[in-house]
DNA sequence: ATTATCTATAGATCTATAGATAATGC
DNA sequence: ATTATCTATAGATCTATAGATAATGC
């Protein structure tokens, strides 16, 4: 039995890139360890960010949560705001991983478009509190960070558009324009998003399942 | 000619009862006076929190903008949050006021919806900085005023709820039930705040109205 | 020797209030 | 006399870093 991918030729590229992502730069040599200290201080603010806002959470609560000194924090970010974009960018990928696992390609593009809202709204649901976050603080990022977490937002809307794209190709979806793709793929990633911010309202009269069955009717109707 | 509405009846209540607001303490007597120095507060803030952010903003800055001082702030506010407070009902009243200038209700329901649709994208775009701010802030708002905030929220998007009972009533519209026509009215209230949250992408393909007539057309759509 | 981590703190704020002053009306 | 306003500051933080210490590998 052969090796997966083991032929002679010099290996394709993975098939998604790495994600482009800012450097931070920092004192310490041993990569792996920064991954790992970086981790630490994403997973442990998070919550902290969730709690009590990004401006209330204080650099020593950061360091203490993650279980160290405010001084060896700052050999990881140069600054606070370097927190909240490791932050805004740790939940992006979650978001994406955790929906590209869900999504499947077969049968039709509209079927496929489909289980995608449905994973995606799914998504959602368990990450509302992060949801949140990003919008609540990703004006609070320098110019540059922000450019990258939008970035990432984007690319997520796009994953729709694909789909939405693969339905047209294979006539399960009536035809689209390029700008109704790109406006329908934004329409449901922020439907998505305003079950977390609106629950107040919405949770009183729909279930999770019940939101999802009545926005994906709405949403596939406009494309038949 | 008899006075508008001169007759020896008592008045009719006003049609809409006066919007529920959170009480501010004030040591100042005069109620005109809370109310004309409140405004300046409201009216200087509003840029400084749209600018800086919220916590940002100091307590100086704001006073200074109003033009007063810092001792005299909080003769009108008792607190820093009172003053987000204010500027988020300020801005609410602002958009239903907008919004409700511009309804007509002449017509079908579905004529009605339309020309609000149009009138709300509109005065989101007019209103994109503000509209963001509640966005951001709204988390950073003491518990009660942020239920207040959050029925203003439920009030403006209550309009859109009318609207589409009358269109089912004159047939101008297909039949919705209670749930289906809440879910409706926050599509409509949310997609218009998408063109503020997401501009850095829309804007990049849409006009404002390009915008309004994709969207009006997908809404109608499901409403035929 | 080099790398990673910690302690202690410089330096700079910021909110909210107490007590003094100015303006107004009887 | 009463009401509104201002000045000055108490008291409490918070970010970021400098310099000291501990751990690791040659």
């Amino acid at each position: 039995m052969s090796p997966p991918g083991g032929s002679g030729r010099p290996k394709l590229k993975a098939l998604r890139p790495a994600e482009p992502a800012r450097d931070i730069p920092t004192a310490v040599k041993d990569p792996g360890l920064v991954a790992k200290r970086r981790r630490q201080i994403v997973d442990a603010t998070v919550q902290l960010f969730i709690n009590k806002g990004f401006h209330k959470t204080t650099t020593r609560e950061m360091a203490q949560a993650a279980g160290f000194s405010i001084g060896t924090l700052y050999e990881y970010v140069t600054s606070k705001e370097d927190v909240l974009y490791l932050v805004c960018q740790a939940i992006h990928e979650e978001m994406e991983q955790r929906l590209r696992q869900r999504i499947r390609h077969a049968g039709s593009g509209a079927q496929a478009l489909a289980g995608a809202i449905e994973a995606y709204f799914t998504v959602c649901d368990q990450m509302s509190d992060h949801i949140l976050l990003i919008y609540q603080e990703t004006k609070s990022l320098p110019a540059e960070s922000m450019r990258f977490v939008l970035a990432h937002e984007e690319r997520i809307t796009q994953i729709f558009a694909e789909l939405l794209g693969k339905g047209v190709e294979d006539f399960s979806l009536r035809p689209l324009d390029r700008d109704e793709t790109l406006l329908m793929a934004h329409n449901i990633a922020v439907l998505g998003h305003m079950w977390t911010f609106r629950r107040w309202s919405l949770g009183h009269r729909f279930t999770l399942e019940q939101y999802i069955a009545r926005q994906s009717e709405l949403i596939l109707g406009q494309l038949r």
